[in-house]
DNA sequence: CAAATGTCGATGTCAGACATTTAGCACCGC
DNA sequence: GCGGTGCTAAATGTCTGACATCGACATTTG
């Protein structure tokens, strides 16, 4: 009697399009640059419309994958993704997330320890001069005459200087989103100038740990920052999740 | 005279869109669940085509923010993206970083230890009996009949197993993307039966330390498990390297 | 020679039609 | 009653063909 039958639920027709150019891609078997055909041709040479080749195309700009240019020498291209894309992507995924309450602050703060106290060590064990310098320059100097939100743009350059100083391109891509995360609940709190000072204080330390190449020192550093960075953290958090109840 | 007018570069109609649509999702003004207006509707008020939209709508799912369905009861409703999701889209991406050689083994390993060994930690202090017997249960009784396939499944039903007894969602989101994008290298290389039975030897340690509750036992075994392992995915990692040459 | 202009090939957008899927409902025969 | 069976409404999925627009390059023009 007959086989099992087996049934596959019908694939949509740019899911499947999007499907074969992303192998092509991930398989290696076109390189970042190459241009793929235009999509008159891709429509012909699949057998399907122009307009469901597009939702294809869409959907891999969306995935980081290609980006079209208009103009003649326009086109779908090939891209490698940018270390910035995938922490975004990242970021606002990981933020819904958040928002939702399928994650806690605990979580992002497990891993925000995770990640930047070991980034701290090894930023001291391998300090170039470019690294220091790029550290250094993410602390204000002079902290009087300093708006909230310039703070916080000297905060996110001083970690993510901290990260890139390991040289790991994944690190970065991973402690990224996490940070950015944390900051936007921060940014809606509001903040004493004592603390202000403190986190200046607390970043020219690990600074100059890293800088004596102490990682030990730079380990702690950053431990003792996070530790005292999370009340506040936590009554941010506390405030977005009062704001969302009001929302109701 | 005239103030100098600001232009900004026209941003297409669709891009547009999404970005309208995100906003509402990142903004929280629409939940999860939430069923937007159908296609006809939504080109009508913002004054696009439906094709338009549609190339929105495209975008979105891609980034995980909307899911679609056919039918009467059908339309596309805001969805929250899950960790799988996450962690398939981070791991294409850095697939393709790391066979366009944009980051090495070295930052893939060092990553990897960075979230795993504590993972074994964490997992060893907050050890739940579920989480016990899901680590249990990835690891193979009898392992005379047990294809080389098997074992990669069985592979990595261990270390998710383990990092999700961490119950930290961003972790195992960090995590997966890292571990796959080796596996899949791995699977490419020829493994001897000793390699295997090591590995599976490992497993069953870091197992038992976990289980005790010895969270410095469970961190060093993870440790030595993936010192152990390291050659291994050297030599993979130039196998696959060489086949990019060759391709050429 | 430099600036304006034209051309060409690609994507961007539109309008309208038809196909397909899904849920719900009415109908019908036992 | 009860279970199919088919109709219909509402939504997405797909196709077609047209026109708009952009951008690099060639060409003309002052």
């Amino acid at each position: 009697m007959g086989a099992p039958v087996e049934l596959r639920r019908v694939r949509k027709a740019y899911e499947q399009v999007a499907d074969q150019l992303r192998d092509l891609i991930v398989r290696g078997e076109v390189k970042p640059g190459h241009r793929f055909p235009n999509e008159a041709t891709l429509s012909a040479q699949m057998g399907v419309s122009r307009a469901t080749v597009r939702e294809a195309l869409r959907v891999l700009t969306a995935q980081n994958m290609i980006r079209t240019t208009k103009g003649a020498t326009g086109g779908s291209f090939v891209m490698l993704p940018t270390a910035d894309h995938i922490s975004a992507f990242i970021g606002s995924n990981i933020s819904l997330l958040s928002q939702a309450e399928t994650v806690s602050l605990d979580e992002f703060l497990e891993l925000r320890e995770l990640l930047e106290v070991p980034a701290a060590r090894l930023a001291a064990q391998r300090h170039t001069a470019a690294g220091l310098d790029e550290i250094e320059r993410a602390i204000p100097h002079d902290t009087r005459d300093l708006g909230v939100e310039d703070q916080f743009v000297y905060n996110k350059g001083f970690h993510s200087a901290i990260v890139e100083a390991c040289g790991n391109t994944l690190l970065l891509i991973a402690a990224q989103p996490v940070f950015s995360v944390l900051q936007t609940h921060l940014r809606r709190s509001t903040l004493g100038r004592r603390f202000l000072n403190q986190v200046i204080a607390d970043h020219r330390r690990i600074a100059a740990a890293i800088a004596a190449g102490d990682a030990d020192a730079a380990e702690s550093e950053m431990h003792d920052h996070l530790e005292f960075l999370r009340p506040a953290y936590r009554r941010a958090w506390k405030e977005a999740s009062e704001r969302r109840q009001a929302a109701l």
